[in-house]
RNA sequence: GGCGGGGUUCCCGAGCGGUCAAAGGGGACGCGCUGUAAACGCGUUGGCUCUGCCUUCGCAGGUUCGAAUCCUGCCCCCGCCA
């Protein structure tokens, strides 16, 4: 049995994991490393499919960072080869192909961004791409293949659901466990993380690193974050994430939008603390906003954000900074609003017209009434358009 | 290899010769309301020189006064059997 330090150090580890397995596995980790003088290796594989990361993959790297600051290392492994695979987890169909040159362009931003949140020493942190190893000659590619059966593979829930649902499943996607377990042989790794949806691809690791003789790593999957519906996982592609690299404004604002209810969620996963009792709904997501925008750019900013806030959705003024568009005036001396709405937002000039029709735009606070399209060139000049809540553009009549 | 089912607007999905820029839902956007970029309600959601015109229903041809709807060929997808 591991000693006490170790055992409320797992503990302490642990905290939020929806899975630490096996039981007791971490602690006697721990206290192995301990023994030996060493450093834990700490996995997290994170495939360069969208080019942004969001506050659902803050949950994991918030985590690890825990355990830099308990000193251990992190290898953050960056798949860009199996990126051009596709982990089929949660996934109910075959996830597209992408090109190179998008992974590339994904693998150096997320790189990038992972070090808003974990701590980038190197005796704490090693990045690797696993191109560098996935590129197995056949026979190796056998020998991992081996390690593994179908009735193993069709185990998993994913998996299971589409074939008694007589859904395809590609052999792609029954490659891709195993691949992400070669990542686990390949870097020797003593625990990985994941979100719990790749509890079975964490799981298979062990098998391939026993596979390959080497001791199994422990696994803890965290909790999948809801994104801004409160409904769905946070996904770049359902639209409802928040990114790490969004402006403190935006961040600001996602964060009000998500329901209450899922206000809980984001203090303890992202915050790592409970959500203030003494506080009502509202203050209590005023502050979470804050300091989410405060941890990911800074306190200031966060105050800014707030100000920003306030002063565009509470008292509905137009905010303090607002970018410029330059205008063209017609022959007639008019300013056709959906030609410079069609160029300052990058809408088309039907939508534009179809917002003014609504009375969704405004010229300094007045709005504009239907078939109002063209405007003379002093008003004009100088006047914030406002089109909808929260897009302004201060015109420049050149 | 054989048999069968499909490819519709951002997504899902109806339509199966005119009344179709194409039902319904989702999403997004706008307005109202609100502590909020929430919830709810109403509306909008191909483009344009906008009471009309142009382009769209996998691709290319054809039939027809008229095609998303019928025919031919091609491409792609799915299932079953082997």
């Amino acid at each position: 049995m591991p000693s006490a330090p170790e055992e409320g150090q797992s503990t302490a580890l642990a905290r939020n994991a929806v899975d630490c397995l096996p039981e007791g596995a971490l602690a006697e980790k721990l206290d192995a490393a301990r023994k030996d003088g060493r450093r834990l290796r700490v996995k997290l594989g994170i495939d360069p499919t969208a080019p942004d990361i969001h506050l659902g993959h803050a949950v994991v790297l918030g985590k690890l960072r825990e355990f830099q600051d308990a000193g251990h290392l992190v290898v953050l492994i960056v798949g860009d080869s199996t990126a051009q695979v596709g982990d089929p987890s949660g996934r109910s169909t075959l996830r597209p192909m992408l090109s190179l040159q998008e992974i590339e362009a994904n693998a150096q931003t997320f790189q990038d961004q992972a070090l808003r949140i974990l701590d980038p020493d190197p005796e704490r942190l090693e990045v690797r791409r696993n191109s560098e190893w996935l590129g197995l000659g056949m026979t190796e590619v056998l020998r991992l293949m081996r390690t593994t059966t179908v009735a193993q593979m069709l185990e998993r829930d994913d998996f299971a659901k589409r074939w008694s649902q007589a859904q395809p499943i590609s052999m792609l996607e029954l490659m891709y466990p195993l691949l992400q377990g070669y990542d686990s042989v390949a870097v020797r790794a003593d625990l990985e993380l994941g979100g719990t949806d790749q509890k079975f691809n964490l799981l298979l690791g062990r098998d391939i690193q026993r596979a390959y003789g080497q001791p199994e790593q422990a696994i803890m999957t965290m909790p999948i974050l809801v994104g801004v519906d409160g409904r769905q996982k946070m996904s770049k592609s359902l639209g409802n994430h928040i990114g790490i690299t969004d402006s403190p404004e935006e961040m600001y604002g996602k964060t009000l939008s998500i329901p209450d209810e899922a206000m809980g969620d984001y203090y303890r996963l992202l915050l790592h603390r409970e959500p203030p009792t003494e506080l009502g709904p509202r203050d209590a997501k005023r502050l979470l906003a804050r300091e989410l925008v405060g941890w990911l750019h800074s306190p200031e900013q966060a105050q800014a954000a707030e100000a920003h806030f306030d002063r565009v959705f509470v008292e509905r003024e137009a905010p303090e900074q607002i970018e410029e568009a330059s205008v063209q005036a017609g022959r007639d001396g008019m300013v056709h609003l959906p030609d410079v709405m069609a160029q300052a937002l990058g809408i088309s000039r039907s939508e534009a017209r179809r917002l003014i029709e609504q009375g969704g735009v405004s010229l300094d606070e007045i709005p504009l009434s239907a078939g109002e399209l063209d405007v003379a060139v002093d008003r004009a000049q100088g006047a914030v358009l406002k089109v909808g809540k929260r897009r302004f553009r201060r015109l420049r009549v050149s």
